[in-house]
DNA sequence: CGAGCATGGTGAC
DNA sequence: TCACCCTGCTCGA
């Protein structure tokens, strides 16, 4: 689940739900059970997301900080009992969200969060992210474009699907060393992750196939991959490609599944 | 029912 | 580059 578009759409979620009000917080599973001690009763301000950070805001300048790794999950809805292990939960007398499997949960301060942020470079579903950052960087890298993608110092929340995806959109092979790629191009990347990661955030799943050229301009149907969004090579491993019909390819790249159309994407 | 795997990151070598 | 962490799902016995 946790690409960026996911943090920031919990961010809105928590502020929506919590923001102002004093949720009963607690670590029904111990882990953060003494800070969720020293929190509960305190105001929520707000919650807010860089990258695939999540930061909570209490009062007193308390900031619990969020990382959900890869199997993190964080469930908000009705208040009902606690199932499974969860780490950490805030609830009002109806709303609860229920953290479980993350990465990283701990409690800390503005200064700590702001030095956490300083090391992430921009992030796309960020209105103020400044892209010519991105450009500047990448035109030292000579690691592979597929690789940088996911260097969270080089640009903050995309993760495996949408490194895919948006190599796939625009058609370059992924082993291209990243300052190989003229600024054009890298310009053309930051302003597709930007359109995708924010139809991701509304919609609340990566649907990479409809929003900027339909499946019909591009003559094929659209295929709804089995985890809930539509794409064109995430996961997608020899099946035929929806654009030209040559099976998709994967493999591994710096411990991480790759995947792309070999025809579409160039050799390799 | 156990093994393997997953949209991620860390720390040791 | 690798082992490892955390949860929950799927797949094959």
């Amino acid at each position: 689940m946790p690409e960026g578009h996911v943090l920031h759409r919990l961010a809105d979620e928590l502020t929506c739900a919590f923001g102002g009000r004093r949720p009963r917080i607690s670590s029904p599973q111990g882990r953060f059970a003494a800070e969720a001690l020293l929190l509960d009763g305190t105001t929520l301000r707000q919650a807010s997301a860089v990258g695939k950070h999540l930061f909570i805001d209490f009062e007193d300048e308390r900031v619990v900080h969020i990382h959900l790794g890869l199997i993190g999950r964080m469930a908000i809805g009705p208040v009902g009992p606690v199932v499974g292990q969860v780490r950490l939960r805030l609830a009002t007398d109806t709303i609860a969200a229920d953290l479980r499997g993350p990465q990283g949960c701990r409690l800390t301060d503005p200064d700590h969060a702001a030095a956490m942020v300083a090391r992430l470079g921009p992030d796309p579903l960020d209105p103020a992210a400044d892209p010519d950052i991105l450009l500047d960087h990448v035109r030292r890298l000579r690691r592979p474009v597929a690789t940088v993608l996911l260097d969270q110092g080089v640009l903050a929340g995309v993760g495996n699907v949408y490194r895919a995806e948006v190599l796939f959109r625009l058609g370059l092979d992924p082993l291209t060393p990243a300052a190989a790629l003229p600024a054009d191009t890298w310009r053309a990347l930051w302003d597709d992750l930007v359109l995708l990661m924010a139809e991701g955030k509304r919609l609340g799943r990566i649907d990479t196939v409809r929003p900027a050229h339909t499946p019909e301009a591009m003559g094929r149907p659209p295929r709804v991959d089995d985890h809930g969004g539509e794409v064109y090579v995430y996961r997608r491993t020899d099946q035929p490609c929806l654009v030209c019909g040559t099976p998709i390819r994967r493999r591994d790249l710096a411990g991480r599944n790759l995947y792309w159309c070999p025809t579409c994407q160039g050799g390799r």
